[in-house]
DNA sequence: TGCCAGGCCCTCTTTAGGGCCTT
């Protein structure tokens, strides 16, 4: 009662900048509605190039896997699909929102949807936490996971579990019934010393 | 030409520097 939806979602990449020629190489998604997941997409993509031995040790993804992949153009015309009109959540939102545009522009498509941070939540939400990598964030709040790591699917997944930990730890200690994307979005802008005030400003 | 990520956020800050995060 009262959950919104959203499609969170993780790229591994052939490196960090779609400025410096960087693409995409995997994608996953997850739809998220209430307090489940709800439906997921997964997809590798051919970057048509070679990617490094440092991103194949990274994520074990090998250019054997990528030459039988789908070109990223034909995935992102069902990633799309898949996202809709929904609000779209990420850790390091930054990073991958900048990959979705890139790939997404050389389809002719201009994202609308809005983007929330769940790393920039967590560093307020969960301050005494070792650091605010995704990997460390699961095992501080025990949540659900396979034990796979950067894998575009399983960070997707795991992403969510913390999102929705995020929201469920803020309902219960700032007595709130409902929790908004907007105010998720906000959250994530929130100088830390000012956390209690803004949460307050939505209380009751 | 030759460089090469970049946004957030703290602090020994704002005429800046460096760690955190993502691959």
């Amino acid at each position: 009662m009262g959950n919104f939806s959203a499609v969170v979602i993780d790229f591994e990449t052939t490196g960090l900048s779609p400025n410096l020629g960087d693409r995409a190489i995997e994608v996953g998604a997850v739809l998220v509605q209430g307090t489940q997941i709800v439906d997921r997409f997964q997809s590798l993509m051919n970057p048509g190039m070679k990617i490094s031995s440092f991103i194949e040790d990274y994520t074990g993804i090998t250019n054997k896997m990528l030459i039988k992949a789908p070109p990223v153009k034909e995935v992102m015309k069902t990633l799309v699909k898949f996202i809709q009109q929904h609000h779209l959540v990420a850790h390091n939102a930054s990073f991958d929102s900048k990959f979705l545009d890139a790939e997404f522009s050389r389809i002719n498509h201009v994202r609308r949807n809005e983007f929330a941070c769940s790393m920039l939540s967590s560093r307020r939400i969960y301050q005494d936490a070792p650091n605010h990598k995704l990997e460390t964030l699961v095992r501080y709040k025990k949540l659900q996971t396979d034990g796979t790591y950067h894998r575009a699917l399983a960070d997707a997944e795991m992403t969510a579990y913390l999102w929705l930990r995020m929201i469920s730890d803020i309902k219960s200690k700032y007595g709130l019934k409902q929790v908004s994307f907007p105010m998720m979005q906000q959250l994530c802008r929130v100088p830390k010393g000012k956390l209690e005030g803004f949460m307050i400003k939505f209380c009751s």
